[in-house]
DNA sequence: GCCAACGTTGGC
DNA sequence: GCCAACGTTGGC
């Protein structure tokens, strides 16, 4: 059964424009240092997954963009790189604290659908949705393939 | 820029 | 193992 997740960038730092701009238009989703998160990377993802792409910290925080998982997760590098900014001490490359996967562009949402108008629809389908919960941080989360759909007919 | 919510750290 | 202090996220 195919698995459906929400991934959240800064646009100023990384949005879907850079995603679609990259070589094979995929980045390695490096410098995740929340464990829940991580913990859906390494555990539970796999390749040909569906996330939708979210601009959060900016004038107007939504969903603009779909990608998916291009490969299975894999250690962090930037974790053992003591020049890295997501630099740490503590994991050890025999035994990595930090994981990533790499994520490739699939498309551009018919138009970006912003938070408000999610937080306007969480009587239904949504309720359970972290990121329409008030102060949520995950960074990752998973969607269900209700909510997905659901999301999809508001493009 | 403010601040609420949350995760992590470290003293005890 | 508790919990206060601190740092970060991210909406507004």
């Amino acid at each position: 059964m195919r698995r459906y997740w929400l991934m959240k960038s800064e646009p100023d730092t990384f949005g879907t424009e850079d995603l679609a701009s990259r070589p094979n238009q995929t980045e390695p989703w490096d410098g995740v240092r929340n464990y829940q998160a991580r913990n859906m990377m390494r555990d539970a993802m796999r390749p040909g997954d569906q996330v939708f792409f979210y601009h959060s910290n900016c004038e107007t925080p939504a969903i603009v963009g779909i990608a998916e998982i291009a490969g299975e997760a894999r250690p962090d590098p930037t974790a053992f790189d003591p020049e890295a900014k997501y630099f740490d001490p503590k994991s050890d490359p025999e035994n990595p604290r930090w994981y990533l996967v790499d994520v490739r562009y699939a498309r551009h949402l018919k138009r970006a659908i912003p938070l408000a108008e999610l937080k306007a629809l969480t009587d239904g389908v949504l309720a359970d949705l972290p990121l329409v919960r008030n102060g949520n941080r995950l960074s990752i989360m998973p969607v269900s393939a209700e909510q997905w759909e659901f999301i999809l007919g508001l493009e």
